[in-house]
DNA sequence: ATATATCCCCAGTAAGTACATCGGGATTGC
DNA sequence: GCAATCCCGATGTACTTACTGGGGATATAT
């Protein structure tokens, strides 16, 4: 018998938005090649070592980077003293644009589109609270690019929100 | 051999901020249960009832409404002329508690809490982004009652949400 | 007391998803 | 040619989702 996982993953805790690994994992590899790209627009980077920098299973990575580059946000070069960047500059490209390519749309009720459902009855107005809700992701994710992850820049609108009580608890 | 489904289901189109089947069930039956409430804070509703008025499978939903019953959002009552009813009125339950009970808290980055998880080097400000974002999506679904989806009411802060151009479109 | 209606609990199941891993092929640089 | 690196599709395992099913507990009506 094969071992595959080696340590048993973790029982799941279900949540509406959920970050997936993948998401994360891509985020991660992303701002090490924005820091990258600052140092120089044409340095490139191997799968093996954004892996190790940030502790990621090197196989799963490089599939990751494969949808990224597909999706058009990042740029390969095989062979020796190969590897990637970024396809344009650090403040052009979004948290939800990463998130996009790796999970699809933001945000679906019963795997449909929000502004798709329809409902009856009383519980008619239920689609402008998703479509409400969605825009609200919307305003942090599409509103903070690489760039300002990096430099740890937060928009007006986030500070508010990270202002009230409690932001940081769970709950 | 059992048919267990009947209709095949849909394929997943990933997103992050999924709604669940149990959740949209869920608030649709809470709508009716509130309509109820309004009319007469006593009356009870039974699963067939609420299952055929809002389409939803009948033994799925019965085990929905367990839940929340365990959660204390409802009321039940066993033998002939049964049924459920709301533990309170409809402007004291909100979208996210009723939420919470069915997929647990709001928010999730490889499923732990977005302030648990620690990230290093240029990723570091990750962490606050999906605060931010927990934030954003707790500003629409903490400040919407039972009461304000059957009246189809909107905060000020969802109306600036959904004013924005684009809000309805998928993306 | 009995019949009937309803909730209650726990087990099971088919399909799909998440998170990887594997083997080998295609390019590039030396 | 040879080594390094990306590229691509297949496979695997554990887990979750969205249900279904059987039978027990409780309430009401007669």
């Amino acid at each position: 018998m094969t071992v595959h996982g080696g340590i048993p993953r973790k029982k799941r805790d279900n949540a509406s938005m959920q970050i997936s690994a993948r998401v994360d994992y891509a985020l991660r590899a992303m701002t090490e090649l924005a820091v990258a790209y600052d140092e120089d627009p044409t340095r490139r980077e191997k799968t093996e070592v954004l892996a190790a920098r940030q502790d990621i299973p090197p196989r799963f990575l490089e599939s990751i980077l494969g949808q990224l580059r597909k999706a058009g946000l990042i740029l390969s070069q095989r062979g020796a003293d190969g590897g990637y960047r970024l396809a344009m500059p650090p403040d052009e490209i979004t948290v939800a644009d990463i998130i996009r390519v790796l999970d699809g749309p933001l945000g679906a009720v019963r795997n449909d589109a929000p502004e798709a459902v329809t409902y009856t009855g009383p519980a008619e107005h239920l689609r402008t609270v998703w479509v409400a809700t969605r825009a609200a992701m919307r305003s942090v994710l599409e509103k903070t690019t690489l760039a300002d992850v990096v430099a740890g820049r937060t928009t007006d609108e986030m500070d508010d929100l990270l202002a009230v009580p409690g932001a940081w608890d769970r709950r």
